[in-house]
RNA sequence: GCCCGGGUGGCGGAACUGGUAGACGCAAGAGACUUAAAAUCUCUCGAAGUUGAUCUUCGUGUCGGUUCGACUCCGACCCCGGGCACCA
């Protein structure tokens, strides 16, 4: 007999195999199948920085056991992989290497691509996309286009932050401190024209839908409506004292109104020039506003900054009182949100608050708590919650809900106020300055104004992309690029130079995906209705807002454009934690990255998938630890000897339970309640750290006895116990099982293998450990019979030596008798 | 400040619906095999006390509560991680 030796396994034959195997026969294509259910698992597609991390490397092991899971349940799986290509890093690496963007994304692409086959992922990859190929973009370009027709794209000017030496806009997560990312320089707003996604169309939509996706974790729809941020309120005019002019504000807190003692205007507030112009305080003024547009920069880093303002001279009425209010122009008054103006009600408004005390403004209680009565009319701090109106005309007495209806109803009636829900949510700016992205695609005529490139026309092709040392200078740069002609009017025009926010592309690509190669229409209606929604999504929670919200966005209008017939792209989301080593998350700067390349050729795919499930649940963060992949290896090569070493069982026909004896009974009785004990894992949470150690324990025990009861053990009972742990395995570690799946002399791939079944009968124990305690202590263990009942359980309880010890002689007060679980005597 | 997560052995992590805390793995220690090492196998492995296999007490961030029984439920607090941050 073969003695333990120390053959290992030789993964890296076996893997290239199966490898070729899989690029040969392409076994995971697949087309739709109205008759199959269908299952859509999606990983977010990576940016092609140049090669996989060990994020990506969790990322898509998770989704790759889903994949495979499910297709062993029968399911018609897509699983698409593609590229998120286009981005400033191509742009970067072009001004330091002198690669352009273009050759620098496709040599990443290839390589990262061999490194995703390489770990033996199942992708159909004749759905691979790039979004930097015009085949995509070109839809991008047609969307918009739709989009603008139905009025959903605007351009506007704005503030934006720019950096001067990089010439360009920085997105506001590149802005660090206050400067430019890349080169440290102070970051300057600057005021200039860009396109807008009108998102805030949908708000409301965006934000009811959350309801519904059930799949998704609290968290991140926390996080999204937060986001949205939907309030209502009372829009209310304010006239102006000696103008002809009203001052819109609005508060959700109308209940207060009877409070205002001042008003606060935002410094960018179209309205204080009026105000000021020709009076006394017009200097000062200015000077404020001066001073606090350059602090609004710097301050943005300040936990609190501190409140600051400026008495305009000029006074409006509180249309419910008649009273003369204040305006006063202050910095933290937001002209972005609401009406840039604010009623201020220092007694029931924190910020307020602490303005009317830093200018010794007048503060004035108008709301009580229901349950006690202040007569103090100098409050040590802002009384913030619901209670019940005082000093408040006609709605003193009410309590601040009725008071609210109330409020708003009399505005209304009289005019100067309406109900108003405002949103935090902003529209999308997603015009960069930049080369290496989507065109957009319109005209800028002298005479017919903006003109959408007709459809005909597209792509608008980015120039310089079909030559390696082509011209990637920003479009604005590029004479050829942006001189053209109005296709209405036929004289000489401009193109726009604004390229997309890369947002864009990752916000339908799961749609695309399915219909990945149509060369007349984005989305192929047919093949999105039957692959879509995306079933389960899996990537990392820093896109809980962002790419989740927009792309929740586009499907619902590539909905309302005929494309699509869902509402929600992602019914399923799982958000991975991620992977971190010495208790910090991988950087360069910490010196402290694994390069999954040298894992690969050290252990082997299997292992460092095997590893990347079994050391922590998807959700939560991974500790990378060395020692652990060897683990995760040493446990491959225990099944690969058990297997090896027992080879002879599989020509051996299944046994009925009748014909077992003891040690076979019991592995067959294992060998089901680990079919139970995983499905049930991986069904419920995707908790393949569990599942993983069902295995580990099952294949221990088919270890033990194989040694210890090697002739008894029967071959009709091993065979099947050894081919279940290859089933159950086969989703996490495919090359692996592949092997000894054809090892063993099946002649089919496991690609047609089901999920193996589960048997409760077989899995149910004849005979239990069931917990004696004694006042709540475990104080001994019987095992019996698994169907014994209550009464004679308890009777046995009472007869055990130990227990009698314990209760010393003393009558039970309470006998709890949990059904094949524990007693509990109380005396 | 507000909103989410999370705190369990030396480490990663288990524990169903309130019912044996620490599965599985890693590390460590001891032993077997070996000329030796590697590999493999076996045993030990929360703390303290006691002890001849044993047993007792304590133990899931802290304090309190509910319960026959609490990692699990309730209340207050501490610490760590993440998100938001003057949104009127």
């Amino acid at each position: 007999m073969k003695m333990h030796n120390n053959d290992k396994y030789d993964f890296k034959a076996i893997e290239a195999k199966w490898q070729k195997r899989w690029l040969d026969e392409q076994p995971y294509r697949v087309t739709p199948d109205p008759d199959r259910e269908k299952y859509y698992v999606l990983e977010m597609f990576p940016y092609p920085s140049g090669r996989i991390h060990m994020g990506h490397v969790r990322n898509y092991s998770i989704g790759d056991v889903i994949a495979r899971y499910k297709r062993m349940q029968g399911f018609n799986v897509i699983h698409p992989m593609g590229w998120d290509a286009f981005g400033l890093p191509a742009e970067n690496a072009a001004l330091k290497h002198g690669i352009h963007p273009a050759r620098w994304t496709y040599d990443n692409i290839a390589y990262m691509r061999e490194q995703l086959r390489a770990m033996g992922l199942s992708y159909d990859w004749d759905r691979e996309l790039a979004t930097c190929d015009p085949d995509y973009y070109r839809w991008e370009q047609l969307i918009f286009l739709k989009m603008m027709e139905k009025g959903l794209v605007y351009r506007k000017e704005t503030t934006v932050n720019w950096c001067d030496s990089c010439q360009t806009v920085l997105a506001r997560e590149q802005v660090i401190d206050g400067c430019c990312w890349r080169c440290d320089q102070q970051v300057v707003p600057r005021t200039m024209h860009g396109w807008f996604f009108k998102i805030t169309a949908y708000a409301d939509e965006l934000l009811d839908g959350l309801e519904t996706l059930t799949g998704w974790p609290e968290k991140v729809v926390t996080m999204q409506r937060n986001w949205i941020g939907r309030s209502q309120g009372l829009a209310c005019d304010f006239r102006i004292e000696n103008h002809d002019q009203v001052l819109t504000i609005f508060t959700t807190r109308p209940d207060t109104i009877f409070g205002v003692t001042f008003m606060s205007v935002a410094v960018e507030h179209p309205l204080i020039e009026q105000l000021i112009s020709g009076t006394e305080h017009e200097d000062r003024v200015r000077d404020f506003i001066r001073k606090a547009l350059v602090e609004k920069q710097r301050q943005a880093l300040d936990a609190e900054p501190e409140k600051h303002g400026v008495f305009t001279g000029a006074y409006c009425l509180n249309p419910f009182n008649g009273e003369r209010i204040p305006i006063f122009v202050a910095d933290f008054v937001l002209m972005e949100y609401g009406t840039g103006a604010v009623m201020a009600v220092p007694a029931h408004d924190r910020r307020d608050f602490d303005f009317a005390r830093k200018y010794d403004l007048p503060i004035r209680v108008v709301v009580q708590p229901a349950d006690r009565e202040t007569t103090d009319t100098a409050p040590a701090e802002a009384y913030v919650e619901p209670g019940l109106l005082v000093d408040s005309g006609p709605f003193s007495g009410m309590d601040s809900q009725a008071a609210k209806e109330a409020i708003i109803a009399h505005a209304e009636q009289h005019g100067f106020g309406k109900a108003r829900t405002t949103y935090r949510l902003r529209d999308w700016g997603i015009s960069r300055q930049r080369y290496w992205g989507t065109p957009i695609p319109v005209i800028h005529c002298q005479r017919c104004g903006i003109v959408p490139v007709p459809e005909k026309d597209l792509p608008v092709v980015l120039p310089g992309t079909d030559t390696p040392d082509g011209s990637h200078a920003p479009l604005h740069r590029q004479e050829e690029f942006y001189a053209t002609t109005c296709p209405e009017c036929g004289e000489a025009a401009r193109r726009e130079t604004d390229t997309m926010d890369t947002f864009v592309e990752s916000s339908w690509y799961f749609a695309r995906y399915t219909s990945p190669r149509s060369t007349t229409t984005p989305i192929d209606r047919e093949a999105a209705g039957y692959w879509l929604p995306v079933d389960q999504y899996i990537g990392g929670v820093e896109h809980a807002i962002l790419h989740l919200l927009y792309s929740r966005f586009f499907t619902r209008v590539l909905r309302d454009l005929g494309y699509l017939a869902i509402d929600e792209p992602f019914a399923n989301l799982l958000t991975q934690g991620m992977v971190i080593k010495d208790g910090a998350k991988m950087s360069k700067s910490k010196g402290n990255v694994v390069d999954p390349n040298d894992l690969i050729n050290t252990y082997g795919a299997d292992t460092v998938r095997l590893f990347s499930l079994f050391a922590a649940p998807p959700e939560r963060d991974l500790e990378w630890n060395a020692q652990g992949v060897d683990g995760a290896s040493r446990f491959l090569n225990k099944v690969n000897r058990l297997i090896r070493s027992n080879l002879d069982c599989f020509g051996s026909a299944p046994l009925d339970a009748d014909t077992m004896n003891p040690p076979s009974r019991l592995l067959h009785r294992r060998t089901h309640q680990t079919i139970k004990r995983v499905s049930d894992n991986i069904e419920k949470n995707f908790h393949f750290n569990t599942a993983i150690s069902a295995v580990m324990e099952l294949v221990n025990q088919a270890t033990t006895l194989t040694a210890e009861s090697r002739k008894e053990l029967q071959p009709g009972v091993l065979r099947p116990c050894l081919e279940t742990v290859l089933l159950l395995l086969f989703p996490m570690v495919p090359h692996f099982c592949e092997e000894l799946w054809e090892l063993t002399g099946h002649d089919q791939s496991m690609d047609h293998a089901a999920w193996p079944g589960f048997d409760p009968e077989a899995a149910r124990e004849d005979e239990l450990t069931v917990v004696v305690q004694v006042n709540g202590k475990v104080r001994s263990r019987l095992t019996v019979a698994a169907d014994i009942d209550n009464e004679l359980l308890r009777q046995q309880a009472l007869a055990d030596e130990r227990v009698r010890h314990f209760m010393a002689g003393k009558q039970a007060k309470k006998i709890i008798v949990v059904q094949g679980k524990l007693v509990n005597i109380v005396i």
